[in-house]
DNA sequence: CAGATCTCTGTAAGCGCTTACAGCGCGAAG
DNA sequence: CTTCGCGCTGTAAGCGCTTACAGAGATCTG
């Protein structure tokens, strides 16, 4: 019985109920809402509570309700590379916006993230070893291989952020790729009459680059264009990568592409930096597209076309569901959220000033002209 | 007893145990290494444990250890815009990298991050209802107001990432904002010979804010220039807050400043932006520089030249320290990182390759061009 | 008046883990 | 042979909270 003060002093609910002179399973149920109370005796709790700042332990409330409102959000330990020296090497933009979105619903629902990175930690524990943390998870891009995720799901709801969204263990989020890319080939073919295209990838294996790859090849030949692809022309969705894996690419001494689309916008910026380098004009000489419209995107010179991805949407819809089904509700497996369009500078069009105004639905491709 | 299955299915200590044939404690006392254990039955615990896939409860852990092994890190909650229409007004490319920093040292403790938002959360909770969940806390510029500090110092640990260092309660990591706008300002107004320099400032109240204006006008006095400070030219830290401040200032009809200096890049990125829509050449019309160096600082064109401040290892220093004093050590009270000059193009050197080797020690000024 | 029902609160058990202390066996020393 | 110390393990208590169920008092209905 925790009536003395914990060792370092904290409040606990049992001094809490001697202070306001009532049970500590009265307490309880001031603090969580039960209906039953009456007002006085309410009005005694928190005025206790108040007094001594009172905090639940947290623990103690996971350990007997068996929830712990912890919401895992699990990234590729590559993606946190520890040599403070590598600056950007593994820096992502996207992942930016994607905890934004996570934790503004986690917020909404009275849950927290909990950031935790897949692969070997310290002292040789796996990442399973945090498990007992969460109530759920959200699972990256490639941050678990396939086969992992059935047993991993059977402890705690999973959610997948990318996918075919044939998964019968895990929900998956995933936006739609293909409709996206296909409304920038059209752009780039259509519009601009361009037939020399080139894709610069992302991380093989990577259900997002393969899905983003295969929808702007097929278009393009669709429509009557070529599509260069080429191993060396990969990155690992760095900037950095994008500047090593171009430069290549002009060493070749083969006719340049008239545009390289990018499998994301970060690797767009690391292009069009390696082309400027080289001493060519973005989009005179070679035009750059992106996927993601992350927010600096707009602000280079020229801003960047791109196929808006609801970077923030994907990971508020992420806990959406989870806590959903946390709530024994069974919210739908595949989820596939729209893309759209966002016409600037760098495919070719007038580059005209970007207010931060662009709303639209779906994949219409809509120009920043409006 | 736990020796049903839970209801959700999993396993439990004492299943492990019963597998084993050996008690809880023995268990337990594998699980956390002790020594005095014989090979015969360590071995037999940790086949029952991988034969189970058993993960202990961290709420039961945290609750009979005293220690949830969860560090939270506060941001300010109007920086988690809930709003997915107004896609950068928010966006803080700083707090990325910090987030890094932090969780790969939490990872190194085998500590894991909890992100969280001060401010009123779902259903008026104040963020001191999660205080339950965490051993320590980070707190970034500005998300609790000072006089709040104590009463959380006294519950948890607290690492302040700004501040004067005066703090009796709280340990403050901080950068050297004023030797960085030193040496900016120095390289501004010895090498460039300005004159006439302009500061862009972030919020008011910003201990980060009010350092950077402080030492970069007054080193820019002493050097026998001038230094334009406005409320007019003052923004939130993003780029689009930028783009308002620097066009209401090209409205004005003044002369125009031979450089702006940004209290970040973020800033920076949306002034060079604002400039270009006016038709003003950067660096020949109006010079612009930035603090921070973010990764994409480098890409932009022309590349950026700032102050770089070690915003990982700020994040690392913070939970290096956390976890050092939850350990029952003393760690220093003031840690100040060093900054660093980050000569690009943007000041008007001449922009050179920028392939990311840039590494020094302190303040000392130190260009692109070795 | 008696019985049923509702309002409100307290007691006791338990969630899953940690660990102090007791107990047993064995070997070494006197 | 006896005593002591060490290695190893099990039992029991407890961490701080939640909640099922019992109990008391008040009110309503037949």
């Amino acid at each position: 019985m925790a009536l003395e003060k914990t060792a370092d002093g904290v409040p606990t609910i049992y001094h809490v109920a001697q202070r306001a002179g009532v049970s500590i399973a009265t307490v309880s149920r001031v603090l969580n809402g039960h209906e039953q109370i009456r007002p006085e005796t309410e009005e005694k709790v928190l005025s206790a509570v108040r007094e001594l700042g009172f905090v639940p332990n947290a623990s103690a409330q996971g350990l007997s309700k068996g929830l712990k409102r912890i919401i895992g959000l699990v990234f590729a330990n590559s993606w946190w590379e520890e040599d403070p020296q590598s600056v950007e090497e593994n820096s992502l933009l996207f992942a930016d916006e994607l905890i934004r979105g996570a934790q503004v619903a986690a917020d909404r629902h009275a849950y927290s993230l909990l950031l935790l990175s897949s692969g070997v930690t310290h002292r040789g524990h796996a990442f399973s070893d945090v498990f007992g943390k969460v109530d759920a998870l959200v699972l990256l891009d490639r941050v678990v291989r396939q086969e992992r995720v059935g047993p991993i799901a059977k402890r705690v709801p999973v959610v997948l952020l990318a996918g075919s969204g044939r998964s019968r263990s895990a929900t998956t989020i995933r936006v739609d790729n293909a409709g996206g890319m296909q409304a920038l080939a059209e752009h780039l073919v259509v519009v601009h009459e361009m037939r020399r295209t080139a894709f610069l990838g992302g991380l093989v294996d990577s259900p997002d680059n393969d899905a983003r790859l295969a929808a702007f090849q097929q278009a393009v030949f669709d429509l009557g264009g070529s599509c260069e692809i080429d191993e060396a022309l990969s990155a690992d969705w760095t900037s950095s990568g994008a500047v090593a894996a171009v430069g290549r690419r002009l060493r070749k001494r083969r006719r340049l592409p008239e545009v390289i689309a990018c499998a994301n916008d970060q690797m767009a910026i690391g292009a069009m930096h390696a082309l400027a380098m080289a001493g060519l004009r973005v989009p005179e000489d070679v035009a750059v597209v992106g996927f993601d419209d992350i927010p600096v995107a707009r602000y280079l010179r020229p801003p960047l076309t791109t196929v808006r991805q609801p970077i923030r949407q994907l990971g508020a819809a992420a806990v959406d569901s989870l806590v959903l089904r946390l709530q024994g509700h069974e919210p739908a497996r595949d989820v596939v959220l729209p893309t759209e369009l966002v016409v600037r500078g760098s495919c070719g069009c007038p580059a005209v000033p970007d207010l931060g105004l662009g709303n639209g639905n779906g994949s219409t491709p809509r120009g920043e002209r409006a």
